[in-house]
DNA sequence: CGCCAAACTGAATGGCCGTTCAGCACTCCC
DNA sequence: GGGAGTGCTGAACGGCCATTCAGTTTGGCG
């Protein structure tokens, strides 16, 4: 309100977490710029000033967001020490909430957006694809490091780590979309489960 | 060109199908009712007049090509006898092939496009979710026969079936949105190997 | 044939929104 | 103080596009 802020780069920001949330919100077909400018505090104008046109804006904050999430979820995994506590905090964090968390369930809105856009743009679609190969490495090296500690069985790590990848994503997924059959906590189990049957840790299976 | 359908129902269906062809090529976002109406072959004013609103029309058509893609799945389905043949097919049909074919991917740029609909508008929510049930009850049906045929092992069908419908939905995705660490062969095999793992049946594995 | 309803259309209409632009305010430096 | 550069803005501009409308064609039917 009062406040006036300027500097280059903290503005930069300023538009881009405006933009990521009304993405969020609204979805990228329905993002105004001046919606973006409002939440921003600023004028349409000066967006623009910022990031040329709309669809390098759009593009940007998706990826800023989505690169964001990643840090913040990587920097927390660092001071987990046991490998099998470290996956299971992984699952834990990508799952979305039974509990409706913005934060969470917004990350995984803006993913779906980021997929339809890819669909379409190169630029954004391998902008994803550095983005997924990044966490699937990290679950990757989470196995790798449980198998030499001998927490998990020897399986192949990256067969693994696309596996469950993609399940997290199918199973978020409908979670997000609001699917009756696939509550949060349904989905995260099923996840948990299956991570624990095949490295082998963790609770006994009885099947 | 030179034909001149006319009738209601025929009409529709022309301009949904142009509509499907129009969404799958451009998505939904940048799809113009002209568009629609030029590779009908009528003009913008008719399409409006079968549905009244563009937004009516876009969701009418989703839901239109899965499930007719669904019914034709279904149909081929139920010309196989033995249940683990029956699930194979399905694997098949569901992988995107390694050949783009423009029907299968298609069908798949159409379901992110539905996600994203589905994300702000509950009645298109509401439809996705009856689509994505069926689904899995075509799974957990088949799992079902193959176990009183002794083919499959006794484990939960329900849950089975969400987890390989989640699995081929983040597989799937990958490969359509053209991730090079994830060709369609590769995933139809994780696929076709978690099936035969869980279910024990086919190839024998070698752990 | 003539009449009606329904299918269909081309040409407006009206609103929206990305982008441009001319200029204001502020700060820094001489 | 004044000149310059930069952050910033309000007010156009211009194009696009869903929707409307007034009117034409078509086909069936008495």
């Amino acid at each position: 309100m009062t406040s006036k802020p300027k500097f280059t780069p903290e503005r930069r920001r300023q538009i881009l977490e405006a933009a990521v949330e009304v993405i969020a919100a609204k979805g990228l077909c329905d993002t105004r710029i001046s919606d973006i400018a409002e939440r921003a505090g600023t004028s349409a104008a000066l967006v623009i000033y910022y990031f040329h046109t709309k669809d390098r804006l759009l593009t940007e904050a998706l990826t800023f967001a989505e690169d964001r999430f990643y840090l913040q979820t990587f920097h927390e995994l660092t001071n987990i020490a046991s490998a099998s506590d470290r996956l299971t905090r992984l699952i834990e964090i990508s799952c979305p909430p039974e509990v409706r968390s913005d934060e969470i369930v917004g990350e995984w809105i803006l993913w779906v957006e980021l997929w339809s856009r890819a669909l379409r743009d190169e630029d954004v679609a391998r902008k994803r694809e550095a983005l997924d190969r990044r966490w699937r490495s990290t679950i990757a090296e989470i196995v790798r490091d449980g198998q030499q500690a001998g927490e998990f069985a020897d399986i192949d790590a990256a067969d693994f780590s696309l596996r469950l990848a993609a399940l997290i994503d199918g199973l978020a997924l409908q979670v997000v979309l609001g699917d009756r059959d696939v509550t949060a906590t349904r989905a995260r189990s099923l996840v948990l489960d299956v991570a624990r049957r095949e490295l082998q840790f963790g609770e006994a299976l009885t099947p």
